[in-house]
DNA sequence: GAAAAGCTGTGCCCGGGATCACATGGGGCG
DNA sequence: CGCCCCATGTGATCCCGGGCACAGCTTTTC
């Protein structure tokens, strides 16, 4: 099931290649679709295929022993995923879950490494790339280490994924509480009962499913005990 | 201060190369030294140069905001680092200072860019150490998101890199409990406590500056919390 | 060899968060 | 429309682990 030209040079990754190279390639590529919170690769994969997302929006996830997920990070449409397998040959270090309804484009394992080893340029990428995930997995780490659960929630509201709107930074599509506090290691309560401090103070505010940083300085100094964590 | 062939060709990084790249390379690099203690690299460093350890021993460190420092990883001889830095040209994430005394070469960047795109062995084994640490980062936040002290404490001593003496895998060298204490987001006091409860069921024993864990087992039962962290 | 500094071991207290239990609210879906 | 499921609030309780104080011990330093 080859994939269309057109749909390969949408990905940035493949953008500098040839189309005598990609031609080939587009050949041995397979598209698949994911039904929404369907698994895209598993922790236990033995798979090293590249995975291309063409369209929809992944998840990868890890889950701890007792059962808890634990969202890591996301895959949008021209990313691509399943570089750590490719690289070392080892299982993937966690799950990669269809967020919504996606479409992906699979390269064979083989392929993708003799198209890194020819190309210097994707090469580059590849590493920018695995640099990033250290430099995010690192942030995560430090999160962690902070003291308390109002520090760590600061940290973290700091650290997702945000954008400006109107003149605010502000996180779209929020977390669930659980789903935060399990990334800050705190519980489901505690969240709540933070959020409830922070909109009081007016440093926090909702708007529907997203969440605008008023005052992202009082958060950044709350997360580097700079300013003591209220209390009520 | 041009540094010898037969050094260079020491690091199995450069292996792969012929004498004629080896040698301006030769050329270009720096000698230095670093006593027990002193700084190698900043982490507001702005310069992006490769150091190959050629003799010592060195650590990745980070501090908390308070100024607790956590080791993260250790740099033995024949190994390289600042490829972070190197390969997405931002700041480091990390100090890196001599644990003994050392003796560092140094690669500038450009030079070692240059080095790495023209010659895909070099970027192949650049990916793999940048693959190493993502997954050493990740199995440290994993710990961190464990749930309770005794619980970390196992999971960590399992992740200290460790040896076989005479049928029983140990931990030479054993941290003090404070930087135990760091690495798990416990106080000193909290270790101290789990380590008597550990070497009164035998799980582990002290010998010297080393660490005997007898029953790894229980370790890894009592981390995934399979096994009740014993309370006395 | 004496002093100083650092590591380890313990008792005690107290507060922050986990946990439980339940009330509300709100949105999707038949 | 009514139902149900999930997300969010909130109070009450309890206990783990942080923090302090201090007592041996070992290791460095002069």
């Amino acid at each position: 099931m080859p994939v269309s030209l057109q749909l390969l040079s949408q990905f940035p990754l493949l953008r500098p290649l040839q189309r005598e190279t990609l031609e080939p390639l587009s050949q041995r590529m397979s598209l698949r679709e994911f039904a929404r919170r369907a698994m895209v690769v598993s922790k236990e994969a033995t798979t090293q295929d590249l995975g291309f997302l063409v369209d929809g929006r992944l998840q990868g996830v890890d889950f701890t022993v007792d059962g808890r997920g634990v969202g890591l990070y996301f895959v949008e449409p021209g990313d691509y995923f399943g570089e750590l397998p490719l690289v070392d040959g080892r299982a993937p270090s966690e799950y990669v879950v269809a967020a919504v309804k996606s479409t992906v484009a699979f390269l064979d394992a083989g392929s993708a490494r003799e198209l890194i080893t020819r190309h210097p340029e994707l090469a580059q990428a590849v590493m920018k790339r695995l640099a990033d995930r250290v430099r995010s997995v690192m942030a995560q780490r430090t999160l962690l280490s902070l003291p308390n659960p109002f520090q760590r929630l600061c940290a973290l509201l700091l650290q997702l994924p945000r954008r400006q709107a109107g003149g605010v930074s502000e996180v779209e599509q929020a977390p669930t509480h659980q789903e935060l506090a399990i990334m800050i290691n705190a519980s489901r309560e505690t969240v709540t009962r933070a959020f409830q401090v922070l909109f009081l103070r007016g440093i926090l505010v909702r708007e529907g499913n997203a969440l605008k940083l008023v005052n992202p300085q009082v958060l950044q100094d709350i997360a580097q005990g700079r300013e003591e964590p209220p209390k009520g």
